[in-house]
DNA sequence: ATTATAAAGGTGCATATACACCTATAAGAA
DNA sequence: TTCTTATAGGTGTATATGCACCTTTATAAT
């Protein structure tokens, strides 16, 4: 006897339906989700979410100033989202948004002293939740997924 | 001889930002932006983002129909955007949110007819870009990863 | 030198995300 | 039954995300 309440022409669909909880798209952003809101804890003592601090550590592991495109890339972020991100940091006095000298197009990243300051201050909490994050997954994992992540990575401008 | 535009002060805290390359949030963020991308494409035919598309698949999938905080949960979204992203998918007509009979409290979510037919239609499209992401990663590879990015999910609420 | 093309970046718009705080309703305690 | 507490959900606010389209500036072609 059926107790569904699905109306018996879309049982198809939903049995088709549930392949869909395998999609890599799904898993990757739903573990995106769960994960950040770990890090934000950990870092919101500094003012910062984690979005913002990958930034922050972005530049200032840059050896020279990148331009917008560049870090862009880097980050793995449309450039217009990193554009608007850039907005709160640069109000926040924690980087500077300049005009290159050799080429008035282009804009180069830069953190401010006090951007310097607040990522030292962040990076010991980021090693903390980093550190526990790898404990849970198990730090002999770790190398494997995140190749597997960089691979999709690269191989989605290709797909779809 | 010192070729870096960094001040000597910050090269310490330079060196140490580099670590934050290897960022399990940061490189999760990162593949989910990518991937997320590549699937947004290939359902944009159907009028959806892979967002849409997953929670149309998850209301479709389950037998009966789950309350808002039951499918957020299951989603791996905050309740508060569940709520919000529903509210989309309600004004297109591919979804319902009904008062529940038992309690007042509760809404319970179900796909409307035309949001079955979207859901079966766009179904090929996402069977598609997912066998795709799968043959690029190697299928063999995706067990163990979505394993991890599953405890990785579960893991996170204890951390931070 | 002028024109065509390419490259860098910004804006408008739509959607996603979640914390803090609020209301409404149900369930339990007195 | 009344009071208390727990549960379900919504709203205000801030930030994130990316596509389509635009302007500005540099480079290439003529």
């Amino acid at each position: 006897m059926r107790t569904s309440k699905k109306p018996m022409d879309n049982e198809s669909t939903a049995q088709a339906a549930r392949e869909a909880a395998d999609c890599v798209c799904f898993n990757v952003r739903k573990a995106a989700r769960l994960i950040s809101q770990s890090y934000d804890r950990a870092l919101k003592l500094h003012g910062l979410n984690t979005n913002q601090f990958s930034i922050l550590a972005l530049i200032g592991a840059t050896p020279d100033a990148p331009s917008l495109s560049e870090a862009a890339k880097a980050l793995g972020m449309e450039r217009t989202t990193l554009t608007r991100n850039l907005r709160h940091l640069d109000k926040a006095d924690l980087t500077q948004t300049l005009v290159d000298g050799q080429d008035a197009r282009t804009r180069r990243l830069a953190l401010t002293q006090k951007g310097w300051v607040v990522l030292e201050a962040a990076l010991p909490s980021w090693r903390s939740v980093q550190k526990q994050t790898l404990a849970e997954l198990g730090p002999e994992n770790w190398p494997a997924l995140r190749a597997n992540l960089d691979h999709l990575g690269q191989a989605a401008a290709m797909i779809g």
